[in-house]
DNA sequence: AATAAAATTGAACTCAGTACAAAATTGAAT
DNA sequence: ATTCAATTTTGTACTGAGTTCAATTTTATT
């Protein structure tokens, strides 16, 4: 899956429209205001956002966004690869600009979805022999570090 | 977690309701009609169904059976361990009596769901020292070894 | 048989996501 | 600049998997 620079630049946290526009246009999506609003939004908020926290986060600055039109965009995000989504156990989908293989891990105490580093040489089994990959999910449930280190310091204090 | 040597029995089709009552009264589940054919069903019928899977497969069996015992049913079973579910790309959620680590494969082609060994190695990584991990999934994506054979015969022919 | 506890049922409801037709926007041609 | 078709956006109604909950039925105990 081709990637160009701007999913690279995590640590950036501004995009200029220009370079928005551009990073659409290469994977042949038209650059509306919505959509560039949407990808920006997905840049510059690396959480795995619902298309609720989406609608949310952009209903104020466009008064007449309808969610039809994030679900609309967000499919087509997914369709042309510029998202992913991930498939957790919950009744909500999340949306990934990073479509890079990783895993998320999600905390059952705060409900932070982390990113992980995984190789794609867990299929190398006979099993999956004759089989053709085109995509995987890895998601692992559990305590985030942040909550293990609050909850041992309350047990501390006690 | 622990297994009880019905489990690992996947070879056999049939079980006699004795050892059915005793599995769930193992896993701490009174052992009632119901509860016993959803058991059985899921014992003998290895294919990740879904609650309406096992509804209309039982609805001629239990014709008073409704959707809402077998959810209750499944909700108690998955409290109590005796499955897991799989949060696959659709709609309507799986449930698997082998709760066992292992991967499910997804064919976009025939819809069906395979099993594939997997270790928690995966999870051994940096990014992720600290954090408490309760369980993993792992889901890939494809065309499966038979429906390759079949688009590879149908080239052939023409 | 009487009684209480637990399981089951069915109807109403929730809510994330979809369908679709009307309205608004865009952009190319004149 | 104006026209006009194609595309995008919107709002409303709808879908359907799953939940809620009170009433009914089943089960186990005395
Ligand atoms: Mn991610
Ligand atoms: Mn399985
Ligand atoms: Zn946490
Ligand atoms: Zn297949």
């Amino acid at each position: 899956m081709q990637q160009n620079n701007l999913k690279k630049e995590v640590m950036k946290m501004t995009y200029k429209v220009e370079e928005l526009k551009d990073y659409l246009k290469k994977h042949g999506i038209r650059p509306s205001t919505i959509r560039l609003k949407i990808l920006q939004y997905l840049l510059e908020n690396r959480i795995h956002p619902t298309a609720e926290d989406i609608y949310k986060s952009l209903i104020n600055d466009i008064p007449t966004l309808s969610k039809t039109s994030v679900y609309n965009t967000l499919d087509l995000f997914l369709e042309k690869g510029v998202v992913n989504t991930l498939s957790l156990k919950e009744k909500e989908l999340r949306y990934d600009i990073n479509t890079y293989l990783h895993g998320h891990f999600k905390c059952e105490v705060c409900g932070k979805v982390y990113d992980f580093p995984v190789t794609d040489k867990i299929l190398e089994v006979n099993e999956l022999e004759g089989f053709t990959i085109k995509s995987i999910d890895i998601n692992a449930y559990g305590i985030c570090k942040k909550c293990n280190e609050k909850i041992k310091n309350n047990k501390e204090e006690e």
